[in-house]
DNA sequence: CCCGGTATTGTTAGCGCTCACAATCTTGGG
DNA sequence: CCCAAGATTGTGAGCGCTAACAATACCGGG
């Protein structure tokens, strides 16, 4: 910089002007000192910058099971939200979301002198230690539901199932399944609860919910239990006729399962998953589900978390966004 | 420091030598400094280090496409191979690889002072882009091959695909179709060098290959396409009898089109695809396939960058992983 | 032509740390 | 008991920038 300034002839001082956009210089000078420094190629020092201001620019994100899908687009919404905004994130992946790994994951992030940081916590527990946590910085949640005292971001869950059970109800199933994802997360919970609220008020009976583990796998195993209740004899009416299952993947397994045992979809059965997928619509047969919109949950949280540590606007302290229903032919034949 | 300094009674500098795991310092020193530190929650500054030591400690990610499985994972692996050698790792997720966006995006990094970055270039557009820039830190690709300058590390897509090819040779199969990805994509170049190199040592017949975008759809349309070339005609050998596409995803599009089509997997086709995404074992049928190592891509590609920015070694250019073969039943059927 | 006020520029301290070097304290052998 | 060598600690400068204040330049009205 001080290069920079005795090629214009100034001080040093008038480059940093010119740098941060003081309005107090003269075009003439500005333009001799942008000038200078293209021609010197000077960058400025951020960590000289970030030690003279105390702010360092940076946020943090920590997430788990980043390879799949949904946390991997959250990600990039929220790194590209926080680009624009002139800030650099750095992410940290977790093998598992206990207690001692996001203190650790926390703590590494606060070594660099992060401003703040988005967690991303599906899974309750999550949210607990969180908010129980000493946080050294300020903490944004994704998916983590919005009763605890953390502000946080989420996609209303409960109306995506809901939309995928009226779907199922208004196609005439006379009932729906469930199989459901592991309780701990909140978006298993609050989907299994929307399924359930949505049958209720239709005044339908919630038939007991398999638990799955999200994983194709699991998927498969509760598809086999499922086919044992499908009774299509002719004449009498199928005990099962229509499954919503909590993720895509897992409706995978169902699919697999059924074709196994011979049940049809959609013909047989009706079968509707959740997440949307780029496979979603590949599948045997291109499965309805329903779509969240992962960049908006990126750039909702990251706004969330600048409003916290520039501090001017309290703001809001939860953001929910809509999911909304993708029909495709697994659900395709209404029933009388 | 200070601070901590005078609560035990030493100067700043004994509390800086400490923190850096200076051997120099009496035992019991060390320890009521630890103390001290502990007592006042005291953290060390990251600007202030990095300024003095003119070490930022931080690397840049430059990924596309970061939703896939493939690259996903990577970063993954390279975040955290970055966190246990005590760097801090910034992605930027770009929409395109085009020379600007790059430009952009070392740019952003750059500002930052990140000491290295590793970018991932799958396209050769990409590489080539790279290799003639101006590159202001040491810079390591992913999957940009190994044929210009800049050092990287990739999985040997060749050697997958012949794997592949050779696996359902065989098998008994006359030939192995191809359903391509776009030839600008280096993977996708050498999966189809790959199995044109297995054909051609069998003495077997290179069908044309048909060219996809990785896409689901993509391969349900070039499955459409392959669907024709079966001839099942009982007593006459069938034209089409086995087929390698280049990724799992397109494969499923393949399956799916194969299914409309009445061509039955791996009866009447075998198919196979290429990177094991985790829905791959519930395809219909479960899909053989090629995996990667994506983790070990990851910390080899931090190696290879701290290789560099440290200088010390000048190392090896370039690191190529083996990926092997997982067969699944979509070729289980051997052909006579 | 002088003056106060505003626009523009310069000066001086740090921000919190590390490095090089100087100063002091130990230690063990003679 | 003395001394040199090594271990331990302290001192001062400076990394490259920004913030606060001081200094100077410029403007139009009286």
């Amino acid at each position: 910089m001080e290069d920079v300034a005795r090629a214009v002839g100034v001080s040093h001082q008038t480059v940093s002007r010119v740098l941060r956009g003081h309005p107090n210089v003269r075009d003439s000078t500005r333009a001799e000192v942008l000038q200078a420094i293209k021609d010197l190629g000077y960058r400025r020092n951020s960590s000289a910058r970030a030690l003279a201001t105390s702010r360092t620019h940076t946020l943090g994100v920590v997430a788990v099971n980043t390879a799949l899908f949904g946390p991997a687009s959250t990600l990039a919404g929220i790194e590209e939200a926080a680009r624009t905004e002139g800030f650099l994130t750095s992410t940290v992946n977790l093998r598992r979301l206990s207690r001692e790994s996001l203190t650790q994951a926390l703590e590494h992030l606060g070594e660099w002198g992060v401003e703040g940081a988005v967690v991303i916590t599906p899974q309750r527990q999550a949210v607990v230690a969180l908010s129980t946590m000493q946080r050294p910085f300020p903490i944004v949640t994704v998916e983590g539901g919005h009763d605890l005292d953390i502000p946080g971001v989420s996609v209303n869950q409960h109306l995506g199932a809901r939309l995928i059970t009226e779907h199922l109800l208004a196609a005439g199933h006379r009932t729906v399944w469930h199989v459901a994802g592991p309780q701990d997360w909140i978006e298993a919970e609050s989907r299994t609860a929307g399924w359930r609220a949505a049958l209720e008020d239709a005044g339908a009976e919630p038939p007991p919910p398999l638990l799955g583990d999200w994983s194709p796998l699991s998927g498969y195993r509760a598809g086999q239990q499922l086919a044992g209740e499908v009774v299509g004899a002719a004449g009498r009416a199928a005990a099962l006729t229509a499954v919503f299952v909590a993720n895509d993947q897992m409706a995978l397994g169902v699919l697999r399962a059924f074709r196994e045992a011979g049940v049809r979809v959609p013909d047989d059965v009706a079968v509707a998953g959740f997440d949307d997928i780029p496979e979603a619509e590949y599948f045997a047969p291109p499965l309805t589900t329903v779509r969240q919109d992962f960049e908006t949950v990126g750039k909702a949280s990251i706004r969330l978390l600048l409003d916290r540590i520039e501090g001017n606007s309290p703001g809001e302290r939860h953001l929910v966004i809509d999911p909304h229903l993708i029909v495709r032919s697994s659900t395709a034949t209404p029933r009388s």
